[in-house]
DNA sequence: AAGTGGTCTAGACCACTGT
DNA sequence: CAGTGGTCTAGACCACTTC
């Protein structure tokens, strides 16, 4: 248990929002547990908290000192979208704009991407040369969104994905998966399979 | 380009501190960039950040509705730590304590935690039945860091591994790489190994 | 009902950095 | 050198939650 805020203040002769600042930061990085009333603790059990950053792909590969590369492997307008697990809400009968292309780093494969995106709420991109500018940049630039999802996970690639990443059918891949949403409507869903050697790294 | 935070709290009939709150808020989150003197502009390449939060994996699998389960696999104190990609600043002689074991969630293999710990830094742990608390709960509750890494990547599961994930040798399996820092003196590394069914997820 | 954190105000000084 | 954000102060009211 720590003192309130009021007696904090006075101990280290501060005012009281310098207190407040620095536990509420302190909170926000787990630390310590904050409750009205019931006053602040260390956490019992000091939950981690990592950011991670998830730039565009272009920044990513040129943050780490590659040159980047893009392909566009495939490009297809579809109305009934395959199923995908995070999609309920994904419109029935809406048109979808399926996107695979590869993202490379010094002209080696650096990731595969397997894109959807819900066509009601982007429409421009239909006119869009997505062998030019991929779609991942093209969405960041032009439409915004409220909230998203991101979630990792390993797997094994499959043909198509070991082809163009140059590795075995079944090798692991490390995988990001991300859908955003416009407030209810969901905007794209996006997988991104990176080779067994990749590293998504954080410091806390 | 945004107005200076003068401006804005003019605009908008609050105090500057006000406005500071909330625009400094932005930018953590990564929507605008701030300089001082250049001002605020809206973040030309959006980053998105996202906040991993990295439990005991006891709380993990019960926040997961599952009934936890932990078995230690082996523990052996050796003198010559193995090579650790991290670890370039593992004191060369230390002792080191090296603990595998295996978390359960419903009786069912979990992840595999494959964990060095300096025992110049936590000598108390070999005192600690680590067949009762896991070396992971233990360290949470027993020793303080001051930084840590994580690193995140998908592999294959080599043999003993396979084993008692219950897997294909060389299935894909997660993993999350943990070292933590008491100042410049590394305390612990961990590696932790989940099957590929597993997910880590996170909204932005 | 009372104590705690959450937030806001109005004002001040400072640190950095672009010009 | 001047403009911007970064931080702090002293005070106030409010919202929530436990007692």
């Amino acid at each position: 248990m720590i003192p309130n805020e009021v007696d904090l203040a006075e101990e280290f002769g501060c005012a009281r929002a310098t207190v407040n600042r620095a536990l509420r930061e302190l909170a926000r990085s787990g630390v310590i547990d904050r409750r009205r009333k019931a006053g602040t603790r260390v956490a019992l059990n000091p939950v981690r908290r990592a950011t991670l950053e998830i730039p565009v792909i272009r920044q990513e590969v040129e943050g780490r000192g590659g040159t980047y590369g893009y392909a566009l492997l495939s490009r297809e307008i579809v109305s009934s979208p395959a199923d995908m697990s995070d999609l309920a809400a994904w419109p029935e009968d809406a048109h979808v704009l399926h996107v695979r292309a590869l993202h490379l780093s010094d002209g080696r494969p650096y990731a595969h991407e397997d894109r959807w995106v819900n066509l009601e709420v982007a429409p421009e991109i239909e006119g869009a040369d997505l062998g030019e500018v991929s779609a991942n940049e093209w969405l960041v630039r032009n439409v915004s969104y409220s909230r998203g999802r991101i979630v990792l996970s390993a797997g094994a690639a499959d043909a198509r994905i070991a082809e163009v990443l140059g590795c075995e059918s079944g090798a692991p891949v490390f995988q990001i998966e991300r859908t955003t949403w416009l407030h209810e409507t969901p905007i794209t869903w996006v997988r991104l399979s990176y080779p067994a050697s990749h590293r998504l790294s954080t410091s806390i």
